[in-house]
DNA sequence: CAAAAAAGAGAGCACTGCTCTTGCCCCGGA
DNA sequence: TCCGGGGCAAGAGCAGTGCTCTCTTTTTTG
């Protein structure tokens, strides 16, 4: 049985993959990145340390497959929650987007910070991790060029010296959006990671304390910055 | 000369103390946060590394004392940076602030890192770091308050489900404010560090190139946000 | 069916934070 | 001025880490 012989050893090397994954999960949920050990991984398996390295070659090639799961997590959770209102007005569909960034945040504290937290030292992060990463802000640039097409964005300003760099992002990322709501889109991006950040990082701490409001009303406000009606 | 011996003990004590933070805080700039080493900082004073635990219980009081250092080195170059312009309005007084904020920032990246990105795995700040961290914030309020004791702050919407929130929040911190924009700039204060982290961290690499003025008009945009003339 | 490739085991290297014991030396009270 | 005690450094050692190398077994392939 050749090809049943060559699938074998091929799933199992996805099984075997697959787990290690799973369990570098569970740690990493557990106790965060800096933690995660290649060994507990190993042990955990009942594998011997140095049969890690048949499935990956180092201990950073490992958190970047964590990376990437992490970013589609992110984005399928972002996705389906756009979908659910996917009827609804461009505000409400952003603030949802926004509120499911926020809920997914929550819920994969670890991964949120592996994914916009500080990198992890000496990481960096491949070409690889790109696709993964864009899903959220396709969602909101998608939701923003909808109403640009449909009951118009409101005008806002932009100054002189930000202009060739307003255009030149719009050219690249929604060259059908005028440059000042593609100039205000990623900063309001960049802004919502801010909020979510500090409340997952504890900046909130005794300063926020009912933050399910506080949020909606701030990322309510985010869509007024990039002109939505 | 019992007190001059007594005296040289100590300042020995408190040479070798800044003598380890600023090994320390050299490789923390070079290296990050996760790489700092205490047998390295020992080698390269020319100790044996038990030796550092009698200046340091552990490696996570030796961080505690370097996040301290940091907030009080963000704060002293914010504080600097507002007095620079103390004579000006509060939206350029808002801005410089940001400005300042941004340029520490990028001046000590791994020190922002440490107390704004990602929390050190297993590590949890001490109430200790409270007052250092609190600086740049009490800056932010104190802007707008002036601003709202003077030329008057724009009114802004709060709504209803937010309210009691934002009023227990200017209770606590600037009693004089209006609620709603007690609740706008602790969001705003949030966002500009979204702005400032996804510059730092290159989540802005090759979507955003020229940043200087993309963050002016964004620390501008926030001035609005928190109804700054 | 034999050769080659893949996978796991185990030892070992250089490093980490941290503890414990030993001994020195300087400071302060008698 | 002497002497005991305490602050201090050193060194060995423990348990852990990522990673490499070699050896053996198992499976696939020509």
């Amino acid at each position: 049985m050749t090809s049943t012989a060559r699938g074998a050893r091929a799933r199992a090397r996805i099984e075997v993959t697959t787990a290690i994954k799973e369990e570098a999960r569970r740690q990493l949920a557990a106790e965060g990145a800096a933690r995660l050990s290649l060994r507990a991984v190993a042990r955990e398996l009942g594998l011997v340390s140095s049969a890690l390295y048949r499935y990956f070659p180092s201990r950073d090639d490992l958190l970047t497959a964590l990376i990437i799961d992490a970013y589609d997590s992110l984005g399928e959770a972002a996705e389906s929650a756009h979908a659910a209102v996917a009827q609804e007005g461009p505000r409400q569909r952003w603030v949802a987007v926004c509120a499911a960034v926020r809920r997914w945040a929550l819920a994969h504290p670890h991964e949120y910070a592996l994914i916009y937290g500080s990198p992890v030292p000496g990481y960096h992060a491949p070409q690889t991790t790109v696709p993964a990463a864009a899903r959220v802000g396709l969602l909101l640039i998608g939701i923003v060029r909808d109403a640009h097409r449909g009951p118009g964005l409101t005008d806002l300003p932009l100054p002189a010296d930000l202009r060739p760099e307003a255009e030149r992002l719009v050219a690249d990322l929604a060259p059908d959006l005028p440059p000042a709501a593609g100039a205000a889109l990623v900063a309001a991006w960049a802004q919502l990671y801010g909020l979510v950040g500090f409340e997952l990082f504890g900046q909130f701490h005794r300063v926020v304390e009912d933050r399910e409001p506080f949020f909606r009303h701030a990322a309510s406000r985010l869509a007024d910055q990039v002109g939505l009606p």
